[in-house]
DNA sequence: TATTAGCACTCCTCTCAATCGAGTGCTAAC
DNA sequence: GTTAGCACTCGATTGAGAGGAGTGCTAATA
């Protein structure tokens, strides 16, 4: 598709644009780095990667930028298997050594190391219950009217919810209803169970009425515990360290969209492809981020997919890296989240 | 202190400034509001209130801006009782009763409609598990390696974890070591519990030695379940809109700030005090916010401080509104959280 | 034929001075 | 005590000019 020079040349290009943000010029190019050809060279072949569409120039007189599809072809054929530098790999390690204390932990500082290293935004979606097994639920006393409802998951994974107990119903009244419930619900996950099964388990009950309302009642309030897919959010300041929102109106827009979660999940959830995935500027569907660009990797817990990392800054990013930082986190992370054997 | 013009004009200015964010003149002053005195009777009164030190000109022909002092003076004498307008009221009620679902959405959506009314940042802190009492722990088996250690608060609060079974044990043991354990603590706050009564129940354990290792080391895992305490943050992008962060040097400065929750805690921490209370500017003790001023009040559950709320701007913020909101919001919260009964 | 040097041209950016205007302080009149 | 008038201040805006990095084209070179 491109000789070699064309491609060394367009790979110098993106390299230098990565770092200083500012067009690049045939002079400055041939001057900074060692090319072996003359400025004019340069001219010519940078003209002829204008016209197949992998520069482009901000106004007449200035230096080239990568083009979208510049950027693309970078990524896809010019840049090596990505490969986290040792001392990173090791201040990642360090870092969860020293910081990482909890489950809940784990995320929010695998989103922190990830934006600290890439410069750049990280998003890490936690797991959701919806997809983990029931397992069981158990009631424990916690006053005359009141009891905590405790569900767990096969993998070790607890919600629990204070919950009202119905007039008339005995603490034994909501063991017995536990029992019953366990024995119809172990081993199914959570979606189907809140779509299919409760109206299987309301019929069976039907044969002891006097538990019936409270049995679907308590239960309805159990089922409850599943909360969204939450987000964890690292390094938004970062951002504001770019060049590229060095206006304020520009960032305003992003970090706003920042802080809905919802349009985040809906983001990482374009995508499950395998390995490291990298989304440039238009590329992205939701048109809040078409000047950005999204790297992102799912994690797995056991062969089985249970989240996924990304990391999202400037078209203008550095790609290597952070493909090199995302592939090392996504094994490291289900390695770390095997420890803590909640999942 | 100050005669009633004075008193009126000051206010007057104040109010102008904090809408406008631009020196306020003496002739527009007297256009833009009827207080029934030419520019030139205002330019004494200016004059005046500046060598009092409750005025200050950004240069020498620019209008005046409010001193902190000035603002101190407006927060303390000029402000009436802060009063939350119906329609606000009802706002926050309907934003309660359509987003809030458990728990914790109850801060984050609490700290969402206070940065949304505001236009500041907005800090809830979540009440801290040490505060809270021992009510009693409870295993729950898991698979032959593992169990489930789930401790349970006086208020129905439960935190729970994965813990390691020690070799040799059986759920049968952990099962008598709760009992144990749950006659030595109950009742007693975690942060009693892990500072003295833990050396007790090692010598009353030591009577039955086989579990002694066993129990130590499941109770050490079991109270590792507190975590710190955290802190919500809202609306961060709303300080972006504000022509004093329109640099996006000065606010990188504090929105780095925000992201590291310690710092957080103890600028709320510095304030125990009743009702709602302003901090403005240089009152603050850390100097990264001392162009800012602070608006915090607790809330209370059952006549028990849990929490703080509180609002992080530019000086030029609009105390009175925001303190009405929080006046409201701290009463509003503590019913809310009686009503999810976990405290 | 591919490469390079030279050159005229483009256009952004920076600087500096002139202008504008909102606001002040002072003085004198009301 | 209040107000009108006026000279003065000083940041903000505007516009012209210089500087510089870069380009495209042409002609010379290897």
């Amino acid at each position: 598709m491109l000789d070699d020079r064309k491609r060394k040349i367009l790979q110098t290009i993106v390299d230098d644009y990565v770092t200083t943000a500012e067009p690049v010029g045939s002079r400055t190019l041939a001057r900074k780095y060692s090319l072996g050809i003359s400025p004019a060279t340069i001219r010519n072949e940078m003209a002829d990667l204008e016209i197949l569409g992998f520069l482009e120039q901000p106004h007449t007189s200035a230096g080239r930028i990568p083009s979208p599809r510049g950027y693309r072809f970078y990524v896809d054929c010019l840049l090596a298997p990505p490969k986290i530098a040792d001392s990173d790999a090791k201040l990642i390690t360090n870092w969860y050594e020293s910081r990482v204390r909890s489950l809940e932990e784990v995320f929010q500082e695998t989103a922190k190391i990830i934006s600290r290293m890439t410069h750049a935004v990280s998003l890490v979606t936690a797991p959701q219950i919806s997809k983990a097994l029931f397992k069981y639920l158990q009631f424990l006393p916690l006053d005359e009217r009141r009891a905590i409802v405790v569900v767990v998951t096969d993998a070790g994974y607890v919600e629990n919810k204070v919950i009202e107990m119905p007039a008339g119903t005995s603490f034994q009244d909501l063991q017995e209803i536990a029992a019953n419930i366990n024995d119809k619900l172990a081993g199914l996950s959570f979606g189907q169970i809140k779509h299919s099964v409760l109206r299987e388990i309301r019929n069976d009950i039907l044969s002891n009425p006097a538990l019936f309302e409270t049995a679907l009642a308590v239960l309805r309030q159990a089922l409850a515990v599943e909360r969204s897919e939450k987000v964890y959010l690292g390094g938004a300041t970062q951002l504001l360290a770019q060049p590229e929102f060095r206006d304020v109106d520009k960032i305003r827009g992003l970090l706003t969209m920042l802080e809905e979660e919802k349009l985040l999940s809906d983001i990482l959830h374009m995508q499950d492809g395998e390995g490291v995935v990298v989304t440039i500027g238009q590329e992205n569907k939701y048109s809040g981020i078409q000047n950005c660009s999204v790297v992102q990797a799912t994690y797995r817990v056991e062969g089985q997919v249970i989240g996924t990392l990304a990391v999202l800054g400037p078209t203008r990013m550095e790609y290597g890296k952070i493909m090199a930082v995302l592939e090392f986190m996504h094994q490291h992370l289900g390695e770390t989240l095997k420890k803590y054997k909640a999942f």
